[in-house]
DNA sequence: ATTTTTACAGACTAGTTGGTATATTTGCTG
DNA sequence: CAGCAAATATACCAACTAGTCTGTAAAAAT
């Protein structure tokens, strides 16, 4: 998969390390020089640092959200619950210390939106992707009779992807997973309400009303 | 009200710069400077950058954020639509320069819970005091009947603020006061269905109801 | 075989940062 | 008014930053 050019070794452990405090207090010269890699060869790749942060979202992050909901691609049946149990997933692979840390994404976000243009235009890319995704999955599961047909999907699909991301932020100040999934359980039971014609946390229940 | 000290210019400046900017982009010594204040009265009155965040924390943003809020203390009616209307007012209080800007308070937390220990506890503390108010006031809610007897008040107090938070950062990452005004009307809807026993936002409605 | 390009190495630089040292002024108290 | 502390001014500093410069070795193209 990874062709482990010097190139990408940069880019890997460089987006590492800003996983961990961000893109502005990134060093990325000292970064790589843990991988016995020269200044000289990372500007050689790189003509700036903001350019090491375009590609880190073109080729990381943006690939890493669309794998995340990639559930939801082309599926005709069975939406509801998937939007759910790829909820129910976040929960858990929440460890203590990824809460604490932040989603990358929501991070740079918030972190480099106001600086940098094209930083921001990358972001809102990515940002897009997953709210597409989410969107035409929510369609779908309107057409299927498994979420109400009330529901706009677009503007379902942004306040889903922003709730999230306030389950993230408000664990991250509390630097505590157990907020997060508490936060993300209590989405979960709005959904239910909102969202769904039958109640997707209770397959059984689901499995026979989706014959009516 | 202001008593106008150096002391307190300095804060308010810093702040008003801090707003825009976030705080490690801040360069106090160059903000105090536009107000003909120097270095040197800037380190008598504050130790260090860090204590000069933790003031504006604690003497500007806290009460700020209490504010916000203070429509819902000490209530024991109408609170169902009370919250529905400050919700509302943070449309109304919305531009496309502050949404392009962000929440102060939200873009602090995730500037600095994961940089400095003590400045997180700070913004915990406002955040707690936000989460205590709506806790208050969806207990009350639920006493006169307004509120679903359902709802965990704390809980949903957090699910609430991160809510809001996630309007505010997808709109931020859009640069977008239309997609924030749009993903709040969100918020009220889902609201509307989970939290409200009647519909606040149509008051006569509610009026005649609660007499029930 | 020779030229040109790519891939790297590492010393160096210009500018900035948060913070300090020291000197001077101001305002109060006796 | 003397004396003293708080308040303010300013020159200075070490650490650090992103980025550049010069040089070289190997690969690719001619």
């Amino acid at each position: 998969m990874s062709k482990n050019t010097t190139r990408e070794k940069i880019l890997q452990r460089c987006f590492e390390a800003m996983e961990v405090v961000g893109f502005e207090a990134l060093r990325a010269d000292k970064e790589v020089l843990n991988l016995n890699i020269s200044k000289g060869a990372l500007y050689h790749y790189f003509p700036s640092k903001l350019d090491i942060g375009y590609a880190m979202v073109d080729e990381i992050i943006k690939p890493m959200y669309e794998k995340k909901w990639s559930d939801l691609i082309d599926r005709t049946e069975g939406i509801a619950n998937s939007i759910y149990e790829l909820i129910e997933t976040e929960k858990h692979n929440a460890t203590e210390k990824k809460i604490v840390r932040g989603d990358v994404l929501y991070n740079l976000m918030l972190e480099m939106s106001g600086v940098d243009a094209k930083f921001r235009q990358k972001l809102e890319e990515v940002l897009e992707l997953q709210v597409k995704i989410l969107q035409k999955a929510i369609l779908a599961g309107k057409n299927c009779n498994e979420i109400k047909s009330g529901v706009d999907s677009r503007s379902m699909s942004y306040l889903l992807i922003g709730q999230l991301h306030g389950c993230y932020a408000i664990a991250k100040t509390r630097a505590s997973k157990d907020v997060f999934t508490s936060m993300v359980s209590g989405l979960q039971k709005q959904l239910i309400d909102v969202l769904y014609v039958n109640d997707p946390s209770r397959n059984a229940q689901r499995a026979t009303a989706a014959s009516a």
